[in-house]
DNA sequence: CTTCAAGCTGACCATATGGTCAAAATAAGA
DNA sequence: TCTTATTTTGACCATATGGTCAGCTTGAAG
């Protein structure tokens, strides 16, 4: 077991070195858009030559790719505490909890992914097309149960969770505009904690959700 | 009075073309971003030669900056019917009506907004500052005396306006994964008023709103 | 009909950008 | 140490873009 290491180290380094890369990536996207965005600013912001950006990643587009699909992997990952909910109030409420957490930890991800779909999904549109859908599909099942056994009140799935998605990640992509409206600070520890406790008492509230 | 008509109608003929110049810029701004939209491309829409767009605008930031001062004038206008509502029920109903007619009839102009605010407000920071903070504290005493009177529970009324704006703008600013979600078919008339029935119904009674 | 200001446009320019490449540097393996 | 594969980088290129400008057209006033 003397290769393993070794080999292991290379592909370490590399994958290290592609995530510095997507990292800064990640923040010029969201700051400037795929349009406004440019390799030589994506390569200072990662402190690399711009020629190193092309080694790991032949075109711009493809580095885009990536860091859409990373987040998207993230996005979906939030979602897994929907399955273990037990009525709409464990589920939605616990939905609630991380999706506003990606909003105030990854917010640059956030606002990358509302650019993509903003702009017609012109790279990720397949993803909505199939694991989107798929996801979606599920959860409205799971919903649609929850007021079959009248855990909550007759609301359409699709809506409320149209609604929770608007609405936690609007503290991300909007946040320089809350940010503004709140003196130009940012939200403290209490106001996020306000923010979220809002949201998740007018939603549960508002589909009359029971514990199951 | 002879030659009042006539600058009339030279006014209003640089206005006309200013217009449809502005139209075309929005829909290509929507659509690509500012740093992706590209003068000749708006041209092309507007059905002008790039030179001329210049002769009526000097800079694409100029024009762009115009485009997102004209939209920012329509959202407040929205907004108008909150001043004259006796309670939660009249005045945030009502104000979600217009909020999602505009998502549903001018959703390239959301998408600039969104846009513009996400990447920092770089044109129109001003107007946050100003504009937007009256108006937004405005409603807040608005919602508070509402709080004060027993019309509705003691929600903070700064998270309960950020929700109506996200959720209604999600509609236009998502517009296209919702699309995607409805086997890629633009909502219908009943889908728009469903949807809209949805928000209304899940906010008011979250809110726990009562008629004045 | 003439004049003149406003509107329009093709051709052009300087710059910025995505991407390439050959050569140098570095690391890994024998 | 020598050899080979990987990584790094400065210099370079073709293209696209925002913006300019001189000259042309249009249409109204006298």
């Amino acid at each position: 077991m003397v290769t393993q290491p070794r080999s292991m180290r290379k592909k370490d380094r590399r994958l290290e070195s592609e995530r510095m890369i997507m990292v800064a990536a990640e923040k010029v996207f969201a700051e400037a858009g795929f349009g406004g965005a440019t390799m030589q600013l994506i390569a200072d912001v990662a402190g690399l030559p711009k020629a190193n950006l092309h080694y790991y990643f032949p075109t711009k587009e493809a580095l885009y790719r990536r860091v859409v699909q990373d987040i998207f992997q993230v996005w979906l990952k939030a979602a897994d505490i929907f399955d273990q909910a037990s009525g709409p109030v464990e589920g939605i409420g616990a939905y609630i909890d991380p999706k506003m957490e990606i909003s105030r930890r990854h917010p640059a991800g956030s606002k990358v992914w509302a650019s993509e779909v903003m702009h017609g999904a012109p790279v990720i549109q397949d993803y909505l097309e199939t694991t989107l859908e798929q996801w979606t599909n599920g959860r409205i099942s799971v919903i649609q149960s929850w007021i079959d056994r009248g855990l909550m009140a007759p609301i359409d799935p699709r809506h409320l969770l149209y609604m929770v998605w608007a609405t936690t990640q609007h503290y991300a992509d909007f946040g320089h505009q809350i940010e503004t409206l709140n003196n130009s600070e940012p939200l403290t520890d209490a106001q996020w904690q306000a923010a979220t406790d809002s949201v998740k008492t007018i939603i549960l509230k508002g589909i009359g959700a029971k514990s199951a």
